[in-house]
RNA sequence: GUGGGUGUAGCUCAGCUGGUUAGAGCACCUGAUUGUGGUUCAGGGGGUCGUGGGUUCAAAUCCCAUCACUCACCCCA
């Protein structure tokens, strides 16, 4: 026992007992991007290590301390993806996508990794479903990934949702809104967190996200961005807005939302929940004009979001009252050993003529045990084969709801089951 | 990396201030006239009480350590 293996920390098994969820979700996020006219892009687990160090930042804690990296044997650094955007603009720009057409619309659904120490709604293996729309520079862009996001969680039922939405504006905005914040911050140094201190250097902006009490109050005075942005970054962002009035779609204006990760520029989103713990963001997007360029293609105007799909499988569940699973519409009873080959040839039959579903005993069980199993599997029918039933070449068919019996021909049994007979 | 909580059968848990063969519900298996289920009833299997050490005549129960899980901080999906 003890020296069992388990899983690793931060990792999960999909047990049947959730995986019909699951399937369900991403099946609905599947068909709800190819009705957006999103193209599934696919990319590998792992990459060169370099890829995320440049593009996510290099002060960010997901590079710094979180990232799964090892040496290849060659001495390449590769790391576990922990995020999917960086890897789909590399794929974006090796495979001349922006060649092909002016706009892309790309859609993905994979795991990426962090090493973090896991808690409610994060976990080390975890699922990101998310899109990319590289190619427009314009606010409608922006809105049709806002819309996205935003639709696909009223799809599922999702409700009491926050959409907070920012404007960090272009770089020559940023920047010289960073050195007034820098300059302001400055006079309370000693005041600030630890971690904000060594910000004040690396990643002023970042500040602004801080949970730490002392910054929050400091923060309160503090200038904000949206009275540095230059013309076109307000009506960009104004026009954002009003698009996204116009289609009732609330938001909360958030001055202090900054994306954690550096590529960000322009508009930021992110969306909320208070009911899945700590961890309540669900979704978190914006728009990345410079990473294309970057990361050596030609500047491509991009904007995209990332949500996290363990997250939305929790509040589903919450929901959700998982109804009785249907494994069988038909379980086949072999009373001897004798009565397999009907069994399941009956059952080809069935399975692939009529699609019906259809389970086979082969544990040899008695036949009480077996109609248990069939009453678990919430099978609608039986069919009973045991000696007498091969010498008469017919089969006993039990409607396992009201318990008629009927007999039928081994060969009619496709008639039966083929007209009126419902599974559903 | 830091802090809190928990760790008893497959699952959810009970076991008061330490005292004899450790319990319940659910699940699983068997049986209730020998080929007929879902209800009911009867019975059954399964735990070195996370692990290691200590206190004691005696520990699941007290103390220490350790590990695991979990929640939260940090950060993020």
């Amino acid at each position: 026992m003890s020296d069992q293996i388990r899983n690793i920390k931060g990792t999960k098994d999909l047990l049947p007992s959730e995986s019909r969820l699951w399937l369900e979700t991403e099946s609905i996020i599947h068909n709800f991007m190819t009705l957006h006219g999103y193209s599934l892009i696919r990319t590998p687990i792992f990459e060169k290590t370099e890829l995320f160090s440049r593009s996510i930042g290099q002060e960010t804690d997901i590079v710094n301390k979180e990232m799964y990296t090892w040496d290849d044997i060659d001495g390449t650094s590769l790391t576990l993806r922990p995020e999917l955007t960086a890897s789909v603009v590399r794929s974006f720009v090796q495979n001349h996508l922006g060649n092909l057409s002016p706009l892309n619309r790309l859609y993905y659904i994979d795991s990426s990794f962090r090493r973090e120490r896991p808690q409610k709604g994060r976990q080390r293996q975890f699922t990101q479903f998310g899109i990319e729309a590289l190619g427009s520079p314009n606010p409608e862009q922006d809105v049709e990934i806002i819309l996205i996001a935003s639709r696909i969680y009223e799809m599922l039922g999702i409700e009491d949702l926050e959409i907070h939405i920012n404007s960090i504006g272009s770089t020559s905005s940023r920047t010289q809104y960073s050195k007034s914040l820098v300059e302001y911050l400055e006079r309370y140094e000693n005041e600030l967190s630890d971690i904000s201190k060594k910000r004040l250097r690396t990643n002023p902006l970042r500040i602004l996200d801080s949970k730490s009490d002392k910054d929050i109050k400091i923060l309160t005075e503090a200038p904000l961005i949206s009275n540095y942005l230059n013309k076109n970054d307000r009506k960009n962002f104004d026009d954002i807005l009003k698009l996204l009035d116009d289609l009732g779609i609330s938001t909360i204006k958030n001055p202090k939302l900054v994306r954690g990760l550096d590529y960000y520029n322009g508009m930021t989103f992110e969306i909320l929940s208070n009911n899945i713990g700590a961890q309540s963001a669900l979704c978190g997007g914006g728009r990345y004009d410079k990473l294309v360029e970057y990361l050596g293609g030609k500047s491509t105007p991009a904007v995209g979001f990332a949500a996290g799909l363990e997250r939305l499988i929790l509040l589903l569940k919450e929901n959700k009252d998982t109804n009785p699973l249907n494994q069988a519409d038909i379980y086949i009873i072999a009373l001897d050993e004798s009565a397999n080959a009907y069994s399941f040839s009956i059952a080809d039959k069935l399975r692939n003529k009529l699609g019906i579903k259809v389970i086979c005993e082969t544990l040899r069980r008695s036949m009480k045990a077996q109609l248990r199993e069939a009453n678990k599997n919430n099978a609608k029918f039986t069919i009973l084969i045991g000696d007498d039933e091969i010498k008469s070449n017919q089969v006993i068919i039990k409607n396992m709801e009201d318990g008629t019996q009927t007999n039928a021909l081994i060969d009619d049994i496709e008639n039966y089951f083929g007209v009126d007979y419902e599974y559903k």
